[in-house]
RNA sequence: GCCGGAUUAGCUCAGCUGGUAGAGCAACUGAUUUGUAAUCAGUAGGUCGUUGGUUCGAUUCCGACAUCCGGCACCA
């Protein structure tokens, strides 16, 4: 006999050898219904593995997370089942199960095609309903590397080769179809259902290493039960929705052409949208005592070796030869802060200098990481510098971190979270230097009560880092905000200020940005709100929109004075019935529809329809003057 | 940059196996004067991404290039 410990603190005896299965039946039928695999001490096991010895046990259910990684798991299993049988020329490489179902990377001479992808769908289906059962086996490691050799899976032998030499080489079987694995299975492919769809179709490096050769990757998702696979469908048609070019084009934001690749032509509504963003930064940070500058953005390429930028970001800069001279279009502000910085001399008591700026920055981005505006090539980003003392640190990042967060609230991102990026191992100055910095950025993180996640070895070369990620509406993550302390600049720079010993020290310089780039953060408010902006960054808050022509002059009142108070207001006194004009102006997603006829000329009133809304109210026009006025404001306004 | 796919009217998209193109919306003109998500009719609009090739003939087949889309790599 052997003693079962459970999650509770119970404990139980079972004869030596029962599976995990046999376990979980004998404390429940419906235990069992739900049961994909077990916890055997710290491993995820198999249900039909024997257990002999003295353990803990925990049933792993289908709802769990690592039930749906099993499911995915063995998505993936049935997947290259299905394409070794239709394409056996093809060789399998790995098969990991993701966020929301699995991939496959194989490697064939030819390419795979949407239609191929449909085969394999169907095989799999077949591969389903034959029901074949998964099992375990434990190889010796030469036979392993040598039957995958035969079997022309080149791939397959490397990854068992590399295997660190004590590892238990396992394989499952599934009917003639035998992959490396670690585990654990559902029983057999029957189990899977088939609930599951092949994605799409991408290149991917052997190893994620752009030396290596091309692979081809299959990405399928896979659920517990069809409804779940259609939800997971519509939330991706619902993302498509509010996808930020589709509704750029639509609401008339901004355009990309080809002779500009990578750069963004803003539309007067987007620009709008642009230069309301960017002035309520303005305000949140002068607030917080930052002065704003504006630099150069063409120098000369001396001028980029000396502050390491020819070395290590070479790659990504655009390089202007001029008659006599070499010049290039900077990729980031930081060099010329520390060049204003430097003017004149400066004391301890001019520090903490926060120097901002909304500076235009031209990177050469690789052509296949351009995405909207997303990652482009020309941008501005909502940057600043902080040049403070060392004991400054702490209290800098605090009121940076609280501001970050205010911004971020007011602007409709509730949830936050935080990573803490320490010493990489390749990296300038001191450890002792890194020592203080890493203290210093996580006190004052800690400080403005954020929590944080580490993020080990993924600080930047010059300094530890703290990265800010936002979650949107629809659930998806977004790094924006970072802040970046840096000891290598100021030296190579030489910026220095005279301390209160009358001697030339070195600041700290502070790398941060709450929004990143802003057309980065553009891209990303206009998906959160799926184009339905707060009132106050709407860049037409409301059309006065006529029933009939005897209401135009009236209308024309009415758009005056609103305009006249500040709002952003337009007026549609076009011959078209008034539906037409609510369909066209809610698709435009105009927030107010002002609607005036006959009667409201008369009664100098207005019917207001929110977008969106069912029905109006019909209001004195200086009452909703009053309410769109104070709707207007900007949050930190209120 | 790499792999795959796409590129037809202002927009969204048809166009089977080669015979120089079509719809809806938008635009324009006219009629209609309208009460909360599309009033009706008419007109005009295209070197079928660019460029080579095959062919009697190419939007269609093949190649190169450009851009976009999905991934990978990159994101100091």
């Amino acid at each position: 006999m052997i003693t079962i410990r459970f999650p509770d603190g119970s404990h139980r005896e079972f004869p030596k050898g029962i599976t995990g299965w046999e376990i979980a039946k004998n404390l429940s039928t419906s235990l069992a219904k739900e049961a994909v695999a077990v916890r055997v001490d710290e491993d995820l096991w198999d249900l039909t593995r024997p257990i002999e010895k003295d353990v803990a046990f925990e049933v792993i259910k289908r709802p769990s997370e690592h039930g749906l990684d099993i499911l995915r798991h063995d998505a993936a299993h049935v997947f290259a089942e299905a394409v070794k049988e239709l394409y056996p020329e093809t060789q399998i490489t790995i098969g990991p199960s993701i966020q929301d179902g699995f991939y496959y990377d194989l490697y064939r001479e030819e390419s795979f095609t949407p239609e191929d992808l449909n085969r394999i769908e169907e095989r799999m289906h077949e591969i389903v309903n034959r029901d074949e059962h998964l099992t375990r086996e434990v190889w010796d490691r030469n036979e392993a590397i040598k039957y995958f050799k035969d079997l022309g899976e080149i791939f397959k032998a490397e990854i068992i080769s590399d295997l660190p030499e004590d590892s238990e080489i396992t394989i499952y079987r599934q009917g003639n179809f035998v992959d490396l694995c670690k585990g654990p299975h559902l029983p057999s492919t029957g189990k899977l259902g088939h609930a599951f769809k092949l994605m799409k179709l991408a290149g991917a490096y052997w190893r994620g290493d752009s030396k290596n050769p091309m692979l081809q990757r299959v990405y399928g998702t896979a659920w517990f039960s069809e409804k779940d696979l259609q939800d997971h469908l519509t939330r991706l048609e619902e993302a498509e929705k509010r996808d930020h070019r589709k509704l750029g084009k639509e609401m008339d934001l901004f355009h990309m052409q080809e002779e500009a690749q990578g750069s963004v032509f803003w539309h007067p509504k987007g620009w709008t949208l642009y230069r309301l963003l960017q002035n309520y930064i303005r305000d949140k940070i002068s607030a917080q005592d930052y002065v704003e500058v504006n630099t150069p953005q063409l120098l000369d390429s001396s001028f980029w070796k000396a502050s390491g930028h020819w070395d290590k970001f070479r790659e990504n800069m655009f390089v202007v030869e001029d008659v006599d001279k070499t010049l290039a279009l900077k990729p980031m502000n930081c060099p010329c802060h520390v060049q204003i910085f430097r003017q004149g001399i400066k004391s301890y008591r001019d520090l903490p200098l926060r120097m901002a700026e909304f500076g235009s920055c031209t990177r050469n981005e690789p052509s296949g990481a351009l995405h909207g505006l997303t990652r482009v090539r020309s941008m501005v980003q909502d940057d600043a510098h902080i040049f403070c003392r060392e004991d400054q640190i702490e209290e800098e990042t605090r009121k940076f971190c609280i501001l970050l967060l205010n911004v971020y609230r007011e602007l409709g991102f509730e949830e936050l979270t935080v990573k803490f990026s320490d010493r990489p191992a390749v990296r300038a100055g001191e450890d002792a230097i890194w020592d203080k910095a890493e203290a210093c950025l996580e006190a004052g993180a800690r400080a403005s009560g954020l929590s944080y996640t580490l993020n080990p070895g993924e600080g930047a070369f010059y300094g530890p880092k703290l990265e800010f990620i936002l979650k949107d509406a629809i659930g998806r993550d977004w790094q924006c905000g970072t802040l970046q302390l840096d000891f290598v600049l100021p030296e190579r720079l030489d910026a220095s200020y005279i301390a209160e010993d009358g001697q030339k020290h070195r600041p700290v310089m502070l790398h941060r940005a709450i929004l990143g780039s802003l057309e980065r953060f553009i891209a990303i408010f206009i998906e959160h709100y799926a184009g339905k902006f707060p009132l106050w960054a709407a860049p037409i808050q409301a059309v006065v929109a006529t029933i009939t022509q005897e209401a135009d002059a009236y209308a024309q009142k009415v758009c005056e004075k609103l305009k006249a108070a500040g709002l952003r207001v337009e007026l549609d006194i076009r011959n078209e019935k008034i539906n037409y004009k609510v369909r066209e102006l809610s698709l435009q997603k105009v927030p107010y529809i002002l609607v005036v006829g006959k009667r409201e000329a008369e009664e100098g009133t207005v019917a207001l329809r929110k977008l969106g809304g069912e029905a109006q109210e019909v209001l004195d026009l200086n009452k909703v003057l009053g309410k769109l006025l104070q709707e207007a404001l900007p949050p930190h306004k209120r």
